[in-house]
Formats: structure tokens, sequence, C-alpha cells
RNA sequence: GGGAGCAUAGCUCAGUUGGUUCAGAGCAUCUGCCUUACAAGCAGAGGGUCCGCGGUUCGAGCCCGUGUGCUCCCA
């Protein structure tokens, strides 16, 4: 077979995934094996692969490889979810491409275009990640709006309302004026923006050349003033309190009140209080009694509607339908006109912002359906627990003390969305107003009949995302629809969650909750947390940034081997990792590697001879199966401490220096001479090991060379390949392996120092006191250091270049003119490094107090580091006398 | 304002209950090589006041205190 210069990445992607898929590889059934099960954390529907998701679904699919080449049952769930916001924009905005409002379409109308969309958008990120290598099992793709999973939900709602932790109530919420909506707060983006402090000046009732002046950054929201704070200790405004001022336009007479809340130093020191409009001053209007007048409508436009008690002037009802940012202008104009603006600052301030359509966030008082995270976190202790007990792992740990810092300040959870994109909530409302909560109408009717005769109507409002996809880990098996089946009780709980960071509110700590609310146990053993991908210069990748690269195009441009190494091979666990291109290459360039590995040893193939004499690189073959051994135990502990990116670099490095730079050089046969059949039966082994312990990172290349490396029967692929567990180590011959580098490389430096060119062969003479170690490697060493002999003398040879590794010396005779100057200077460098050295450990054996302290063993080390040091000493001093 | 974290080579980061020749890796840099697997490569080399200061200890990159700079989360 002919192998071509590089590896074909695009030819071998297609060919491997297709192969895997149709022989069902990724597909798992409960069986009598260890289950190892991960489900996806899933993308929108909206969504497009972008490194972020390159990360955290690449390191999935190291695990679940992993995973089932040890002979679990792997089984790894793919789906997306609805992301009612998201979702529902998108489709507005094609509508509105169409010509189309969304308020000319029934409810039926919009959600069959909703629908439309998703059939036909909502699947690209899944091809995507099979571009990406993920093996998945696409038989159980979920979806949260799937029949099964949809009626789940609503169970779920029903059943949390009739415990009494779902209620309906007149809330502060975020609201996202844009699309019409409430926002939790984990969805709103605080922004520093450029704006203005306005000092506005009120009159006071008794005395209207007097004022007070307020500072606001708000001033079209001075028509819902119903009082003035400030703080009681401050000495401007005591005499104050307890009188009446004039809020301006509307001339509404509000009181001075004093509260600890208000912060003397910030602007004048007085604030002025609209409990309709924000979340401070609601807690002060309910604390103080206040009352709460809505200026803004849903849209962020003025309404007069609770002002209408006052006899509103003309002015004030000409506001009507302004847009809060035009109506902050009209009436800052209007307030100037009656010389009540004292002056206006330029003021940086945090203003929050809705994290998918970036409108400007209002506090809005709303009815609303909350969860009571209280009562329900009483009824389920073991959410905080679990964690902090370990029983369920958080990786890096570090993540525990956020956990538990929100579930401590926890607030209530705010689940009405005002979209249609979503699980309608299973509210009807009679004429009368009152609520009945039910699975669907039919049952509301069986259950309480005398609600037939009633004209309901259905809450308009559907459920947060959030409180879909809080199911996922059970749903995805049909847990909550169909409790207890088969499935559901062999995959739950999931071993590994894997996700960012950023969503562990949103989405695991919720998980956990409703792991132990509806299957009394938690959803998953680890939870992996990925940090950020930022771009080189450490910025967040964005779409806005436009730093964020066409994944696709580099999987297409590198290979998507390349790209997974490029991505792992920077991932510090859980830490934010800077992503630059030029990773991609180090994966291109590895693959190349192994390729030209590859290609060595099928040169080989043809040239096997059995030989009878005993093999001379048996050395090599011994090493490198200790070696091997050695490295699978240090990746067995690494992966089970998540340290997923130093595991690929043991095993890049492994492949790179041991076996090629070193393994393959030592037992490379020379220029068209055979190659001892034996070694060569083992050099394929270790290539399969080597392949097999790469794989999950890189399964496409690795998979192509199994298959290059031998003929394979049916059924014998890598991909479900067990390994073979990892043998105990003979450290001597690792120690040997050692010393053989490290003569070596200082040969080389030798060689290299005084100009030896490469091909112009030496005579090697060895000064040792273990002659017998070094037969055992001479052959290796001579192939190494190109050296036509090796001896082995007891005295100095005179005429040659003398180099010290260790207690040994070597030296060098070649047929060259040689200049002693540079091994003279670096011999006298060694010296006086050394000789610094055993001062430092005289100076601490000396030292009596370390001596009695020190563990024993530490003691001897030093000893030992002494006796080292002298000898090494004495041998660089004959060395430089030879000279 | 409350909480969490980070600072080690030019860059990105390891350094696992304080003790081996422990100051490391990859990338980048420099020198020499188109050596029949690989120039996307080979061989070799240089490079650090472990952020500053103080403390604990026989011994500190690691523990404690403090200062400085930076990041993130929550309000």
């Amino acid at each position: 077979m002919e192998l071509s210069k590089n590896f074909e990445h695009n030819a071998s992607e297609e060919k491997w995934y297709g192969y895997w898929n149709d022989k069902k590889y990724f597909h798992s059934t409960p069986d009598e094996r260890e289950p190892y099960t991960v489900v996806i954390p899933p993308p929108n529907v909206t969504g497009v692969l972008h490194m972020g998701h390159c990360l955290n679904n690449t390191i999935q699919d190291v695990l679940v490889r992993r995973a089932r080449m040890q002979g679990k049952n792997a089984c790894w769930v793919p789906g997306t979810d609805h992301a009612s916001i998201a979702t529902e924009a998108k489709v507005v905005h094609m509508l509105r491409e169409k010509g189309i409002q969304k308020a000319q379409l029934s409810r039926e109308e919009f959600l069959k275009y909703a629908w439309e969309w998703k059939e036909k958008y909502g699947g690209i990120i899944l091809q995507q990640l099979k571009k990406l290598g993920c093996s998945l099992d696409w038989e159980r793709t979920s979806f949260t709006m799937d029949g099964e999973y949809y009626k789940s939900v609503i169970k779920v709602f029903v059943d949390l309302y009739e415990k009494g932790i779902i209620y309906r109530g007149l809330r502060m919420v975020n609201w996202d004026p844009a699309s019409k909506t409430a926002l939790s707060d984990e969805e709103v983006i605080f922004k520093e923006i450029d704006s203005k402090l306005y000092y506005v000046k009120y009159p006071l009732v008794e005395n209207s050349n007097q004022f007070i002046t307020v500072a606001t950054t708000r001033p079209e929201t001075i028509l819902g003033d119903v009082a003035i704070c400030v703080n009681p200790a401050d000495e401007r405004y005591k005499a104050l309190v307890g009188k009446e001022v004039i809020v301006p336009i509307i001339n509404r007479k509000i009181p001075v009140i004093a509260d600890e809340y208000v912060d003397a130093e910030f602007g004048t020191g007085a604030l002025k209080i609209t409990p309709a409009h924000d979340k401070n001053d609601n807690e002060l209007g309910r604390k103080h009694n206040l009352k709460a007048l809505n200026t803004l409508d849903e849209e962020g436009k003025f309404t007069a509607i609770d002002l209408m008690e006052e006899n509103p002037s003309a002015l004030v009802l000409s506001y009507n339908g302004v847009d809060r940012f035009e109506l902050r202008k009209k009436i800052v104009e209007d307030i100037a006109a009656l010389n009540q603006i004292e002056k206006i600052e330029d003021y940086k301030g945090q203003v929050g912002t809705s994290e998918r359509t970036g409108a400007v966030i209002e506090s809005r008082l709303s009815l609303q359906w909350f969860m009571n995270m209280t009562e329900f976190l009483n009824r389920n202790p073991e959410t905080l627990s679990s964690v902090m007990d370990d029983k369920i792992k958080f990786h890096p740990e570090k993540t525990k003390n956020t956990y538990s810092h929100w579930l401590n300040n926890i607030k209530d959870w705010c689940i009405s969305r005002q979209l249609w994109w979503g699980q309608q909530i299973p509210a009807w409302y009679d004429e009368a107003g009152n609520v009945y909560v039910a699975k669907s109408l039919e049952d509301l009717h069986n259950q309480k009949p005398e609600t037939k005769n009633l004209k309901l109507v259905q809450d308009e409002d559907c459920l947060d995302t959030w409180f879909s996809s809080w199911l996922w880990p059970m749903e995805v098996f049909k847990g909550i629809s169909n409790p207890g089946n088969k499935d559901v009780e062999y995959y739950y709980p999931t071993t590994t969650l894997v996700t960012g960071q950023d969503i562990i509110f949103f989405w695991v700590a919720r998980m956990i909750m409703a792991g132990y609310e509806y299957k009394k146990d938690q959803p998953f053993n680890d939870v992996y947390f990925t940090g950020m991908v930022r771009d080189k210069q450490g910025r967040k990748m964005s779409k806005q940034l436009g730093n964020s690269p066409d994944l696709l195009a580099l999987i297409d441009q590198y290979g998507a081997d390349a790209v997974r190494f490029g991505i792992m091979i920077s991932s510090p666990a859980g830490n934010d990792l800077l992503w630059d291109e030029s990773s991609n290459e180090q994966g291109r360039n590895f693959n190349n590697k192994i390729w030209n590995a590859l290609k060595l040893v099928k040169m080989w193939e043809g040239r096997v001879a059995n030989s009878n004499e005993p093999i001379a690189d048996s050395f090599a073959v011994e090493w490198f199966e200790n070696r091997l051994n050695e490295v699978k135990a240090e990746i067995e502990q690494q992966f089970k401490e998540f340290r997923l990116s130093e595991a690929l670099k043991t095993i890049y490095s492994l492949i790179w220096d041991d076996f090629c730079s070193w393994y393959l050089e030592w037992v490379k046969p020379g220029f068209e001479q055979p190659i001892d059949a034996a070694v060569y039966n083992k050099t394929v082994e270790f290539f399969e090991e080597l392949m097999h312990l790469l794989h999950p990172y890189m399964p496409f290349i690795t998979e192509e060379i199994y298959h290059s490396l031998r003929e394979r029967e049916a059924g014998d692929d890598l991909t479900v390949k067990q390994q073979v567990a990892a043998k105990t180590v003979d450290t001597t011959s690792l120690q040997l392996a050692v010393q053989l580098k490290e003569v070596i490389t200082a040969l080389r430096d030798v060689r290299v120092k005084n100009q030896i060119k490469p091909k112009e062969t030496i005579q090697l003479s060895i000064e040792t006191g273990d002659a017998s170690s070094y037969k055992k490697i001479e052959s290796i060493l001579a192939k190494q250091v190109n050296a036509e002999s090796i001896s082995y003398v007891s005295a100095a040879v005179s005429g040659g270049i003398s180099a010290v590794v260790q207690k040994d010396k070597f030296y060098i005779v070649t047929e060259k003119e040689i200049d002693t100057t540079s091994q003279k200077e670096q011999l006298l460098k060694d010296l006086e490094y050394f000789k610094g050295f055993l001062a430092s450990v005289e100076k601490k054996l000396g030292n009596e107090r370390f001596v009695q302290n020190a563990k024993p063993e530490v003691v001897e080390v030093e000893r030992k580091k002494k006796a080292d040091a002298e000898a090494k000493i004495k041998a660089i001093e004959e060395s430089l006398q030879s000279l």
C-alpha cells in the first residue's frame, strides 16, 4: 500500500465517521456493563458551533471515548434546547423580513412558523458536532420541546404548584422592553454606559423658595416619585425629614423620609423614590408603605394610567406613548423650563442590558410565576450538601465556593416568560380572575367538574427555558414522563457533566435540585467546568468583536484531530484559555509526525527477517515496553484528576520524544538492512498501543493508522478496542535508558561544539566502574553518536576530547584537529556549579538542627547528593588534567 | 460595597500534604544540518530576583501576614 506524503484528514474524517456510525458503535443500550453516561449541555437551536462548543464537546468526547475503550457502556446523549427568547427573536426577525408582524399572527400560526424554522436550522449545530468527531448516540437525540419532554415539563409545573412551591406574584422583575418579557438576573448583563447625572430641585411645600436637590440618572421616572429619602445621620437634611416637597411637572406632594440605605456621599445625599421603576426603591417603598406608581408600559413608553386620579395636566398627558429615552430629554427640558434643573454632570454608570436583545433593562412590577426557592431547598437540603461533601465532585474545586455562596443567598426563581415559543403555562383564569392549574383543560374539567361551565382562558405566557433544561439528565431517558423505566434506571445518575462555569447557577444547580426532588438522587457524579475561550489578547470570543474563528473552516484546513489537539493542549483544567490558531498548527504537525512514523514502520514491513542471532537492539524493546507502562499509569492518574490537557501532553511527549525520537531511532535498521521479526512485531504493537492512548483525543488519524498497521478482521476497530491494562514496570531498564539518553546528548553536544560533521565517525572510549551496563546499550550508543568503535579504558585517553556524564568519563578520538578551549570552558563551568552545589549540601549537613529535625530519609538523600557531587568533581578535575 | 481567584522563562502555563541535581514543559528565539519517515523536520544551546516586603521553619516557588497589579462573580 502506497502511503500519501501527509495524513489526508478530509477523506479520513468522512470515511471513519460514517463507518463508526454504520456500525452503531456510538449507540448504547442498557446491559450488564458499568454505564458511563454523559448528557450534552444542549446547545441552542439557534446556535452554530463556536470555540466554546469545540472545547466543551471535545472534552466530553475524550471522556466518552476513553470510557468506551475501557469496557464501560458509554452513552453520550445529544440534543438541543428550544431557547425561548433567542429562538423567538430569530423567528420574529425572519417574519419581519417576510413583512409579517408577530402581532398579526395567532399563537398557533406563530408556532407553526417557529417549528418550521426549528426544523430547518435547529439541527445545524448537531451536524457540526459530527465534523468534530463527537461520538454521540444519535438515536437518542432529544429536544426540550419534544412531545414527551413538553408534557414532563408541564407535569413538573403542576406538581410543584400543588406542592405549594410555585406561586404567582407581583414582583419587581428585569423587564426587557424589546422582547416584552421578564428576564432572570442571570440573563442581564451589566455594562458601563456614559450617561448624565441630573440635579433636580424639588421645592418645599411650606416654602416654595426653598428646595431639596436630588441627583438622578433617570429623570424620566420623576412622575412616579413618591418620596425623597435621606440618610438619618445626614446633618444637611435632618431638619427636612418629615416635611413635604413638590414633584416637578406633576406637582405631587411627597414626604421626605430617612433611611440608612441612602449613601450620603452619592450625588446630593437625597434620593428620589420611585417604587415602580427601581428594585431598591421598591424595597424602600414597601418598608415605608409607599405607593408604587407605574409610569412606563411594557414597551418602555410613558403611560399615565396610574396618574389619572391626580387629574394630570395636558403636559403630563402629552407624554403618553413617548419612549423612555425620548421622554428623558423631554422631561429634562420641561423641568429646565421651570428653572428646577440645578446642573447636569457626566456620569459613568452600570446599566443592565438584555443578554439576548441588548435592550436596556427596566425594573418593572409585573405579575409573574415564581418558584419559592427557600421552600424548595428546605425540601432538598442535599442540593447543597451533596456538593459540599463531594458526593458530586466539582472540578476545579474552587467552584464549590461559588455554588454555596449562591445557594445561601438564593432568590425566588421567576419562571414565566412573555413569549409563545416554549411550554405554555398550564394555568387557566376564569372571568372572576381565579386561577386553575392542571396538566390540561380536560384534566381540569375531570378534577373540578364545576369548571366546565366557566369561561376559561389559558395563561398566555410560557416557561423559562431553564425550567425545561433542569430536567435534562432525567428526561432524555424519559425519567419524568415514564418514571422507573429501564433506561433511566440504568443511565441515571449520569457520570460526568461538562459545562461552562457561566451556567453553574442557570443550569447545574437547578439540575441538582430537580434530581433530588424527582429522583431522590444526584444527577451526576462529577462536574467538569471549563473556562472561557478567549483570544490571544485575552478577550472573550464574541460575534460583535468578530474574533471567533469559523470552526468548520478550521477543521477543513487543519483537520478535526488537529483542532481537537489545539484546543485540548491549551486548556488547563477549569481555567480560561487563550486560544491561538497556532495551536492548530502544533496539532497538524503532530499528525504529520505520527504519519511519518507510520511510513517508516511500513517501510520495514517488507524487510522483516527472522534472525537466529540474539537481537542486538533488544534493550530498546525492553525499555519501551517499560516506558509505555510507566506512562500509562501516569495517564490513568491524570484522567482520574480530570487533568486532560496534561494527559494529552504526556501522550504527545511519549509518542514524539520517546517513541519517534528515541525508540524508532534505536531499532532502525541500517540503510536497506533487514529488521528482526520480533522487533518489528513489537514495534507494531507499541504503535497500536500508542494510537490507543491517543484515540480519545485524535480519533481519526489513530483509527486510520490502526488499520494501516495491519490487516484487521471485521469489527477489529480502534474506536471500540479494549485497553490493555498497565503492567508492572522494571525501573532498572528505565534508569539505564535515562543514562543512555544523557550520554548520547552529552556526546552529541561535544560533536556539535567541536564541529564534527554528522557523517564523521568517532572512536569512543569509556572509563566507568560499570561496564556491564554499558554492554547492554553499547550498540545503540554507537549508532546514536556515530561511533565506529567503543572500548573500555581505565585511564585517560590522550589526544582526544573528554566529556563527563555523572561519574563516567568519555574520550572521543577523531581524525579531526581538536580545539580544547571550548571543552575546557564547559568543564570549568560544570566544576564551578558542582562546587557550589557541594558547598550548599555540606552546609546543610553541617547544620546540627537539620540533621536532628529532618526525616532520616531526607538526610540520607543529602548524604548521597554529597557523595555524588564529590565523585563528579573528581571526574571533572581528572578530565581537566588530561587536557 | 460583598465574594472568589490569579501573579513562575519573551508568550501560554505545570509545579499534586514544605525536602532528590527543582526552578520545569510547550511555543517562540539562537546555532548547525535538505542525515532515505518527517524542513510541518533533525541535532544542540541560551533564557527566570518564582510580583515587592516581612514572618514561621534546620529548610519556602509552595505555609502565614502585608503591599502592589490584574481577572471573574454577585449587588
